[in-house]
DNA sequence: TGTACATCAGTGAACGCGCGTTCACTGATGTAC
DNA sequence: TGTACATCAGTGAACGCGCGTTCACTGATGTAC
C-alpha cells in the first residue's frame, strides 16, 4: 500500500485503472480460493489471473511460474499453520496438553482447509529452496520439535529417543489428516462409536 | 493366454501383428513404468499407449477413462501391498513383532514404488467404487486391522480403545511413509544418528 | 474341412480444449531537473 | 510547480503443446453351418 494511491481491487471486481495495486497479495488469494473450490487440479496461472480480473499473462510480472506462485502460497498457508498451533499450545497447561493440542490443531488446520494443506505437504509441486517457503517450512518444524521436546525433556534435542518422540508424534498426526482427508479412515466411523475428532483424541489419550 | 495363439508384445516391443494379445494387462505395466519413471503427473492415457505401442485410442478398448486405468492399477498396487504385509508379518513369532513387521513392511512398498504408493493413497484420482479397488482396499484394511488385532487382543474388534488403536498404528506408519517420501524428515537425519530405516525401528518399539 | 459373417481390437486423422509462454503494445507511476 | 522521460505493470493476440475424445476404417478372431 505504501506510497500507492489507488486500493487493491478485491477479487473479481471490476477494476477501474489499469494498475490492480496489489496484485501479487491478490494472485495469492485467488489462488488459495481456487484451492478450496476446485483443488489443487484445478490451480494454474491463468485460472489464478482469471479470478483476479486481470489477463493470463499479468501473474509473470510477480511469480516466475507456477511452482513460484505455488511455493509463495504454501508459505504464507505455514505460516497461518505455525500461528495457529502455537495459539492452540498456548492454550494448554502442561507439556503434554500442549503436545496435543499441538497434535489437534495439525489436524484441524487440514481439516479446515485441505487443498492448502495438500499444497503444503506435496513436495511435487513446491520449490523448498525458496526462501519464504525454505524458512516456513523450518519454522514449523520447530514448533513441532519444541512441542515434543518440553513433553519428553528427559532424552532432549537430539539424541535417538527423541528423536523417534518426534517421528512418532508427527507421523501420527500427519498420517491421521492425510489418511482423514483421503476418506480411508471412514471404516473406522461406521460403528458410529467414534467421529473424526473424538478418535484423534482417543490416540491422542494414552501415549508413551 | 487362454485361447490366444499370439504371445502378448512386451513393453516397446514391436508387434507384428495387428492385435496386441494382452494390451489390457500391457497398459497396466505401462503405467507402473510411467509412474516409477515420471511420477503421477506423467501418467495419460496417451503416455500409457505410447508405452505399449499402440495408438492413443487403443485404450479405450479396455479402461473407459483414465480413472479407470488408474483405479486397476492401484487395485493391483493394493493386492501386492496386501501380499507384502501379510509375507513380512508371517516371519515374525509374536504378535507385536508381527505388528512391527506389518508398519515395516507398510513403509518399505511406499519407499520401494513411491508413484504407485501416492497413487494408491490419494483419492483424487481413483474411483474407489470400482470393485477390483473397492475389494483389494478393503482387504487392506483388513490385514492392517487383523495384526493390530492381534498385538491387542484386550479391547477387542470395535471397542473405541481398540479403534485407537488401529489409529494410532495405521496413522504413524502412513505418516511417516508421506513425509518420508516428501522428503520432510532429512532434518531429523541430519544429525547423523539415524536413517530411515533405523528411525522407524526406534518409532516402533517401545509402543504403548 | 471350408466358407460366410458377425464381432472385436487397434488405427490414424481430426477436433476442441486449456495450458504456459512470447511479444509488441499501452497506460500509469515515479523521478530528475 | 511543471515538464520530460525512464521504468514498471497489465494487455491481448498469437504460438505450440499434449491432452481426451470421436469416428470411419481395417485387420484379425471366433463361430455358425
Amino acid at each position: 500500500m505504501a506510497g500507492r494511491k489507488k486500493t487493491a481491487s478485491g477479487t473479481g471486481a471490476k477494476r477501474k485503472t489499469y494498475h490492480h495495486g496489489d496484485l501479487r497479495q491478490a494472485l495469492l488469494t485467488a489462488a488459495e480460493n481456487i484451492l478450496a473450490r476446485d483443488g489443487i487440479g484445478g490451480l494454474t496461472l491463468r485460472a489464478a489471473a482469471r479470478e483476479t480480473g486481470t489477463s493470463h499473462a499479468a501473474p509473470k510480472n510477480h511469480f516466475d511460474d507456477l511452482t513460484g506462485l505455488l511455493s509463495e502460497l504454501a508459505a504464507t498457508g505455514f505460516e497461518r499453520f505455525n500461528d495457529q498451533l502455537l495459539a492452540a499450545a498456548a492454550k494448554a497447561s502442561t507439556p503434554q496438553a500442549r503436545l496435543n493440542a499441538t497434535g489437534r490443531a495439525y489436524v484441524k488446520f487440514a481439516v479446515a482447509q485441505p487443498g492448502l494443506f495438500q499444497l503444503m505437504f506435496r513436495s511435487e509441486r513446491l520449490d523448498a529452496s525458496r526462501p519464504a517457503l525454505r524458512d516456513a517450512m523450518q519454522r514449523a518444524y520447530l514448533v513441532l520439535t519444541d512441542a515434543v521436546d518440553a513433553a519428553h525433556p528427559e532424552g532432549r534435542s537430539e539424541s535417538g529417543p527423541h528423536l523417534a518422540h518426534v517421528g512418532r508424534a508427527w507421523a501420527m498426526v500427519h498420517g491421521y489428516a492425510m489418511l482423514l482427508l483421503d476418506g480411508r479412515l471412514t471404516p473406522l466411523f461406521e460403528t458410529g462409536k467414534m467421529n473424526a475428532a473424538s478418535l484423534l483424541d482417543a490416540m491422542l489419550e494414552d501415549r508413551p
